[in-house]
Formats: C-alpha cells, structure tokens, sequence
DNA sequence: CTCCTATGGTTGACGCGTCAACCATACCGC
DNA sequence: GCGGTATGGTTGACGCGTCAACCATAGGAG
C-alpha cells in the first residue's frame, strides 16, 4: 500500500466539493425560505418542534438538548435569545433546584404552527422534488453509509 | 393535483433530515481535523488555496470574492482575522486607489502547503471511503440533480 | 454532618456569516 | 470642468456556534 491509495483523485474531489458545496446551498435556502415564511431559524423550529410534541409543552433543558442533539451550551444561548422574542419561558425546576424547564409560550405555539406547512412544503419542492424515486433512495443510502462510517472512527 | 403531492410523506423527510444532518456532521468533522491539526478553518483553507493559484500570489479583493463565491462584506471580516494572525496581507492596488489587492503572506503560504496532505487525506478517509464506487457517482449525480434543480427556482 | 465529585445550567469571549449603511474613488454624460 | 451613478471595499450590529470557565445544587463516601 504506497501512496497511491492515500489522497482522492481529481474526480473524487469534485463529488466531494459539489457534495457539500451543494449541501450548503440546499440548507440556506431552506433556512432562507423559512426566515423570510415565518422568521424563525432551523434552530429556533428544531426547538419549537421538541416542545410542540413533549408532554405539556415542556421539557427539562438538558432533556431538550438530548432530544435534538444540542450541546447544553448551545441550548443556554439560544433559549435567551427565543425567550427575548416571546417564543417560549424558562421555569425553576419543582423537582431539582438547579434544573430548568423550557415552555412553550402562546406565541412560539402559534409560531411553529403557522411554520410547518410552508417549511415541509420547501423540503418537497427544493429536495424531495428534484431527485427520482432511485436517487431518493441511494442519497438515504448514501447518508447512512456515510454516518455509519463517521461513527466508527 | 389536490394536496397529496404537497408535503413530504414520512420516508421523504426522514432522507431529507439524514441527508443534511449527515452534512452536517460530516462538514464539521472535516473542519475540525482540519483546524486541530494546522489551526485553519475551512474559510482560512478555501482563501489560502485561491491565493496559492494565483499569478503572484495576489488578487484583487472583488476577484478573489467571486472566485470562491462569498460576498465582499464575508471576504473582508475575515481577511480581517487572517490578516492579523499574519497569514495575508493587504496592499493598495495601483491601478485602482479604491481597491485592494490580497497578497500572500509568507505564514500563510507555509500554513497551506502544511494544510492541505492532511486535509485531504481526511476527505478520502471520512468521505471517499466510506461509499462504494457506485454511491460516489450516485452522491455526485445527486449533488448535480439538486444543483441543477434550485437554479431552475 | 462534612467533604468531594458529579450534574444542570449560564456566561463571556471569540470565530464566523448576513444585512444594511457607509465612504471613497472611478467613470460617464454634459 | 461639474454632477450623478456605479463600483470597490469596510464597518457595525446582530444571530449563531464552540470552548472554557464558572456557579449552584445534588448525591454519595467517610
């Protein structure tokens, strides 16, 4: 095994660059047609989502952070910043003094409601939609392949 | 055409949140082997690479934008922090006194030739090996599929 | 009860990206 | 020359993400 095996070729490295380069398109304009539907991010969505399915419309943060796979830290910031805008409220925790629990206030309800036709409209169009029934398959493949690999390093 | 084809089925948003989370991961595991092992960030790589091509290792600020495909505003902050860590410099352009024209810096030049074995040693070991043959033509045909498709929006 | 560690969460600094405003020079019509 | 617009580039504010430090309470071990 020389070196011939160790860096990608011409041909590899421009699936690479078109695979993520094209990820990123994808995602902003996502992001971007949900910003300019509803003014929420991804991230504030991921979050109202979370909430909208828990138990009374509320979670203990670092049960939220776990569900959707935020660093606590994360979390801390971008709850402040929903919480400046009215989407949800912070409550002490009656069970663990340190703990907090996330709610969804009225408005981050209405919020998300009002968000998901048009975002899963935006999938539909901007991905479902561009790809055949075969590719649609080979890119779940493709990403499962992918991330199975990821966890193994 | 009633609304059964306007949102994505259970499938569909399933391969749609694999597919970007994937990217996602996978996007940051590539910048974080890069910046570990040779203190660059992908933005650092992607502009040192543009100025290593170039004929003297300099380009006006605006070729340079358009080459890599940011905006001037995004190019400027961060030549901004790579100007101070010493890896660019900027000069005054003598054809145009309200341009700019990047230039090399001697650590920037070390610091990609040092960047880019490792880095692309990393594409091939996280991304290239992971898929067959077949689901690297499938990935880029995909990555063309949806280009192709969100140009037409 | 008293330490000692683990856990829950927040904070501050900083890199990165976008948007909108801004300043200076260039260029064009007159 | 003069005035207007277009172009090149920077700046400031703000959202977002990571990292490291931090604070408070919880939950043992002795």
């Amino acid at each position: 095994m020389a070196g011939g095996r160790r860096l990608p070729n011409r041909a590899e490295l421009r699936v690479w660059r078109d695979f993520i380069e094209t990820g990123e398109v994808l995602r902003n304009q996502i992001t971007g047609r949900l910003q300019s539907d509803t003014g929420l991010s991804t991230g504030d969505y991921t979050v109202l989502l979370a909430l909208s399915e828990a138990a009374g419309q509320r979670l203990r943060s670092s049960d939220l952070a776990a569900g959707i796979g935020w660093e606590r830290s994360r979390l801390s910031h971008h709850l402040g910043r929903m919480e400046r805008r009215g989407l949800i409220r912070r409550e002490e925790c009656a069970t663990d003094s340190r703990g907090a629990e996330v709610v969804l206030a009225p408005a981050g309800g209405a919020a998300f409601r009002a968000a998901t036709a048009p975002h899963l409209r935006a999938v539909r169009e901007l991905f479902v939609d561009a790809l055949t029934d075969e590719q649609l398959v080979a890119a779940g493949e493709i990403a499962a392949a992918l991330r199975a690999h990821l966890e193994r390093s």
